[in-house]
DNA sequence: TGACTATATAACTAAATAGTAATATAGTCA
DNA sequence: TGACTATATTACTATTTAGTTATATAGTCA
């Protein structure tokens, strides 16, 4: 009894689990720039790799795990697949991301003498 | 010129790998843990240490990467160190988060049959 | 001063994972 | 059917990092 902080409803381990594994697949600078691809329109495997210039195997990867996670869908045409967004939140997110970047980074130039 | 896709106002890779890896940061559970108990009001370390169970110097580590990216901020007080939080944005990306997540649950609830 | 306490840091281990090369799968077309 | 193409998967390597133990730092108080 001598805690005088208001315990704001905890949330269970097990959601926190879920929710860092969220954070975690978009922790990677190539799953965001398939996303960024993907933002402008559906998009094959064999196009992603000749935009971001990676390797095949690589590309597979990533995208099955962003489909896994739900952050984008699947359509098979043919021999080829088409991967688009799923989970349009996901820009929120960037977009929230990089303001709080811009505010510290201005925060900083200016601190460095602007 | 065979591309009919509207390019999309490409980040360069290093704006990509800064908002990456502020994904990162929120992309362990401990650390969320931590963000959470903040939320409700500032706290030393020895009392976040007994809070969440860890280690002294795990939540030590955990909490000076919190800070180096501004997350949280620390305010020194004779022995003890105060942490809060500094940029209120991680909840609201916690919130989309949850949200989105709490969708693909009810939706495979759904699937199941409920 | 010296004993004590809170926090930070260093060194280490174990686990996770991004990238790659090779191969498997599945669809197309002659 | 068999040759070909697009995508997925497997096995591997190298890197990163969460957690731990031990130690260092810095402040308090007798």
């Amino acid at each position: 009894m001598a805690k005088s902080k208001t315990t704001a409803a905890v949330m269970p381990p097990e959601a926190l689990e879920l929710v860092a594994a969220r954070f975690k697949v978009l922790a990677e600078p190539m799953r965001l720039r398939l996303l960024q691809l993907l933002e402008s329109g559906e998009r094959t495997v064999g196009e992603l790799v000749t935009e971001t210039g990676a390797g095949q195997a690589n590309v597979s990867k990533h995208l099955t795990l962003l489909a896994e996670t739900g952050m984008v869908g699947r359509r098979k045409e043919g021999l080829n697949v088409y991967y688009f967004i799923a989970d349009p939140m996901v820009f929120d997110l960037c977009k929230l991301v990089c303001g709080s970047l811009q505010k510290q980074l201005a925060q900083k130039a200016k601190a460095f003498g602007g």
